[in-house]
DNA sequence: TAGCGGTATATCAATCGCATAAACAAGTGG
DNA sequence: CCACTTGTTTATGCGATTGATATACCGCTA
C-alpha cells in the first residue's frame, strides 16, 4: 500500500518520546513515509500539542507518567492513541488499553509493524469520518457533508423540499422519523397535520431513488407512523 | 471496566477458530464476559455467518486460508477484525493488517490482553453507544433510538397500536404497567376500561414476538394487574 | 366435575392510512 | 412571453389495521 500520494496529504502524529535513541530513528522514517510528525519530549510539551491525527506514546517517561496522557487526551478528543512499551506486564497493557488506547506494541517492534498498526488507525478513524458523512444503501450514496446524492454513480438532481426530506432522514439513517417530525422540520410547525404533502414528495423521492418505486427498499414507510431510511 | 451487565446486552462476535483446544477455552471464558459469541470452524462456515459485530479470526488454518477471510469480510463490512496466530513472522502481521485487520494478537496471549482488545474495537465502532437503547431477550431486540425492533436478526413489522404499546413497556423492562396505564398511554385517557382491547393487542404482539406465542416469556401477564416486559 | 373470573384466540367487516395519478397554480430562466 | 420545473390540491383504489363478537382457555374453588 502506498503511504503517500500528493492529492491525500498524510495526517499528523504526535510523537510523545523522550529517549532521543528512539527518536532520532522514527523521526525521520515516519518522516520518510509521508508523515508529518509533531514530537514532544515530555508531558508538559505533549499537552500543548494539537492539531495532531493521532498519538503514538511511548510509556517510557519517569514516574509513569505517560499513562496519564491517555485519559487527559480522552478528555477531549478520541484520536487514536498507540502506546510503545518496554513492559513486558499483561496487566500494563490491558490497563492502558482500558484507559482508552487504541494499540499497545512492545519493543522491541519493527518498523513495518509500526507503520502497520498506524495504518490501522488512521484506517478506522477514516472510516468513522465516512460513516459519520456518507450514507450508501445499494447503489444509492448520500454525502452529508456536501448534500450530494448519486444513483449508480450519476448524480441525483432534487427539489429543495425533497433534498430537505431526505437529508433530514439521512441525518439519522435507521430511525424513525413520525409524520409531524417530518413536516415540522422540512414544512415548518404549522403543517404537521398536512400529512399529504409528505405523501406526494416521498412518492416522487421514491421515483428518483428508488429501483422500484412501487417496492421501496430504501425509503420505507412505517405505517401510521412515519417514514425511515433502510 | 466491568464486562457484562444483565440489562445492556453485549453484541456477538464471530470466532473463527478450528483448533478445539482453542474454542473450547475461548467460547466459555467470552461467554463468561458477557458476550454472544458465533463459532466457526472453518471459512465456509464462516463465510455464511451474519450478524455479528467483530471477527475473531484464528490463522491456524490449514492453507493460510484465514487471511482470505479478511478481505472478504472487507468487502461488505467495515466490522473489526482481530487475529490471532501462532506465527512470529512480522512480514505476517503486516500483511494482515494490510489486508484490512485490525489489530494482531500473537500466540500465547493472556485472556485479560484478548479481552482489553476487544473491548478496543468495539470502543471504536462505537456499537457500546448503542447500549443504553436497546432492550434484548431472548432473540428480541429492540432499539429504543430508533424504534427498529428486530427477532433473531429479521426486522418485525409492527402496527401503530403494536408499536405504541411494545415502546411503552419497553421504556421500563421489568415494571408492571396497569391495564389503565396502557390504555390510558396508548388508546387515549377515555379508554381505561377497555381491557379487552389490550387482550387483542398483546396477543398480537406476542404473535410477532414470541417463540411461543401461547407460552410467552417475554411479554408477560400479571394477572388482574397488567403487562410487563421480562 | 362444574362453575367462575380473568385471560387468550379466531374471524370478519368497517375503517383508516397510503400510494398514485392527474390537474392546477406558482415560480424561474431563457 | 413561453417552456420548464416545482409546489399544492383533489380524487380514487387498495391493503393494512382495527375493534366487535364469539369462542376457547386456564387456574382455582366448591
Amino acid at each position: 500500500m502506498s503511504q503517500a500520494n500528493a492529492s491525500t496529504p498524510q495526517p499528523t502524529l504526535l510523537l510523545v518520546e523522550d529517549a532521543a535513541g528512539v527518536y532520532q530513528f522514527l523521526l525521520p522514517a515516519l518522516s520518510a513515509h509521508g508523515y508529518r510528525v509533531q514530537h514532544a519530549q515530555d508531558l508538559a510539551q505533549a499537552q500543548q500539542a494539537h492539531g495532531f491525527a493521532m498519538v503514538i506514546l511511548d510509556l517510557g517517561l519517569p514516574d509513569g507518567q505517560g499513562e496519564q496522557f491517555i485519559p487527559h487526551v480522552r478528555g477531549y478528543s478520541d484520536v487514536p492513541i498507540l502506546v510503545l512499551s518496554a513492559r513486558q506486564d499483561e496487566l500494563d497493557k490491558v490497563h492502558c488499553l482500558n484507559l482508552g488506547a487504541d494499540d499497545y506494541l512492545m519493543k522491541p517492534f519493527g518498523l513495518p509493524e509500526l507503520l502497520a498498526r498506524i495504518q490501522v488507525a488512521l484506517r478506522r478513524t477514516a472510516i468513522m469520518q465516512m460513516r459519520d458523512h456518507v450514507y450508501q444503501h445499494a447503489s444509492l450514496l448520500i454525502n452529508r457533508a456536501t448534500g450530494i446524492v448519486t444513483k449508480k454513480g450519476e448524480p441525483l438532481h432534487l427539489s429543495p423540499i425533497e433534498h430537505a426530506l431526505l437529508m433530514l432522514l439521512a441525518s439519522k439513517p435507521g430511525t424513525i422519523f413520525t409524520h409531524a417530525q417530518l413536516l415540522a422540520q422540512v414544512w415548518g410547525p404549522d403543517y404537521i397535520d398536512d400529512t399529504h404533502y409528505l405523501r406526494i414528495h416521498i412518492g416522487r423521492l421514491r421515483a428518483k431513488l428508488e429501483d422500484e418505486p412501487a417496492n421501496p427498499q430504501t425509503l420505507l414507510t412505517e405505517l401510521g407512523i412515519g417514514y425511515r431510511l433502510a
